[in-house]
DNA sequence: AAAATAATTGACAACGTTGTCATAACATGC
DNA sequence: GCATGTTATGACAACGTTGTCAATTATTTT
């Protein structure tokens, strides 16, 4: 029924070998019957069959990406992936994979024996899960993290400048005059909500402005860990000036909570995010963010997972990334 | 290197068809000699190649979902899609699919061609480009519109209750007391923004209020749209005492246009959007919505797509789900 | 002009499964 | 005990590609 390899090379009138050496572009072909053997293709409409590929080159041609949760973060991300997969002519295989359940990991670990797929992406938070990890690590599966909660380990991995992003927005608010700065920090144990952190410290530090604890207050990484944190920091006396989220979700949670509480943005107080996901922007006010340079961290992680796939040394094992800084109405 | 079905037929001492037949469970194997292989496949740590399998069976145990956009419309499908698909033992392949681009025809052409998919899975707005859908017609490869535009011709499609939806919230609005209402509508020539149309005029006529058709102002479904709409809107003299967007995305941009103008929400115009998407409720005031059924929208073309590829008939090939309201305090 | 080298081409095996068909072993009915 | 039917098993081809290696032809060198 479908056309092979054979139909073209005896349209061709050369051998089916011929026709591969075509296809696959590689050298010791005549250009005039190189010539014909593309007119043949054109003409059946030949389309190389990739499970025969595969299965003599145990070579899958698939990219595998591990996401948890599904929100704009994802999305960003799937979204450049996909456009970066497709020009490496890699498919992209999507797969939840939750740490919790035995189920995904059983499935994670049969796409990688099975050799359905030649390389793996992880996303935050999947790479804090140790089993997963050593899964991957013992099969030798190719694999890249993409900012990283835990960068432990050989793994090579892409990630932001989180110190200096927090530094300078940090610097932006005390230059705005502000002096007390609540911090909706996420987990102390996560690396780039640490480094965020230190950035934070420093840039008080440098102004010479000595850091009050209660300020800094631990909550999840998320609309409501945003909102609910927020009111802790409103209820101080004297309140903060301003306010500095970790996170997209939790600043949008922080300026929903200040609505609710009918305190005016910025003129009460300031706002600020880490992040700088569509909702920035498409709240009022917009809310003034560290850009996290999400879709450069995506395309140098999978170009450097192709090319750990494909043999070619990858230039380096770890990239991080500048972070900018736009101001928005919120401060 | 790795392990074949030929190292398990040595061990158990049979040939490779047995394990062949014990590994898919098919009859007409002695339950003695059975045993002996599945303890020489687990002895062996024996999985089948799939390339193999697929490549002889012509299938490939992977439905392809075409996406446009990514935003949180698609994201939320996405993680259902994932969700419903592992259940049926299906890989997802995600695919982006620009209709503008030739090249993400080629693609989808190729993906088709070498059985490289058993099914798709198109979105708004893939399922409007003709090009695309007379492809995958003339391919005979099963597939399934999830909340098409324009559902023509003899897809399967799950789908919502459009005109049900906006003439409930419609009728909510006059019975709050709206009489001049806006409509931030798509497009005239889509299906669920035409039918989302009727149902807004049916209400009104029940209610026996005359059709005003300056408040009907088309707009793109996004929120640089809503936000044009409701400036266009709002310069109406006398303006409307309520807006009601036919999309998460511009009732967003409604509301951010609003506060720009300094216009209080509800107090001086209410709001309500077709959608209920995540932004609806993570941005002050909560927007009252016409919820959405997307996550089971979902779940059912997936189904239907898993019998279609399986062979089993589905139930029934065109499902409309009902939708339901939220009130929040936009209005 | 002969020899050496390089480029071009094709025959055939291999990849690891499943499908087809033939055969062997066993059970059943008379 | 023989014919018949059923169940169990295996030999071998097929799927459509790429890799290996040998054979042929063109090009360069001596």
């Amino acid at each position: 029924m479908s056309i092979t390899i054979r139909d073209v090379a005896k349209k061709a009138d050369c051998s089916i070998k011929t026709v591969s050496r075509v296809v696959n572009e590689e050298s010791h072909v005549r250009p005039e019957l190189r010539e014909r053997v593309l007119a043949a293709i054109r003409e059946t409409g030949y389309v190389p069959n990739i499970s025969a590929r595969r299965l003599v080159q145990k070579r899958s041609y698939v990219i595998c990406l591990l996401l948890h949760a599904a929100g704009s973060f994802q999305s960003t991300l799937l979204s450049k992936v996909l456009e970066v997969g497709y020009e490496g002519n890699y498919d992209i295989l999507v797969q939840t994979y939750y740490p919790i359940f035995s189920r995904s990991r059983k499935k994670v670990s049969d796409l990688i024996q099975q050799n359905r797929i030649d390389g793996l992406v992880t996303t935050p938070p999947c790479d804090s899960d140790p089993f997963l990890i050593d899964l991957i690590n013992r099969s030798g599966l190719p694999h890249v993290h993409i900012a990283p909660l835990n960068p432990t380990g050989g793994t090579p991995y892409v990630s932001a400048e989180d110190f200096a992003g927090a530094y300078q927005m940090t610097e932006r608010l005390i230059m705005l005059g502000h002096q007390r700065i609540g911090l909706l920090l996420g987990h102390r144990n996560q690396r780039p909500s640490l480094d965020r952190l230190f950035g934070y410290r420093a840039a008080l530090e440098k102004h010479q402005i000595p850091i009050n604890e209660q300020l800094l207050v631990d909550s999840e990484n998320n609309f409501v860990g945003g909102s609910t944190a927020t009111q802790i920091l409103m209820n101080l006396n004297p309140p903060p000036t301003a306010l500095f989220a970790l996170s997209d979700e939790s600043a949008a949670g922080a300026l929903y909570r200040l609505n609710e509480l009918g305190i005016p943005v910025p003129e009460k107080v300031a706002l600020a995010a880490f992040g700088d996901l569509t909702i920035s922007h498409q709240i009022w006010p917009g809310i003034s963010a560290v850009k996290y340079p999400l879709e450069g961290i995506v395309e140098q992680a999978i170009q450097m997972l192709i090319a750990l796939v494909e043999g070619t040394q990858p230039t380096s094992r770890q990239v991080i990334l500048p972070t900018s800084i736009i101001m928005r109405g919120s401060t």
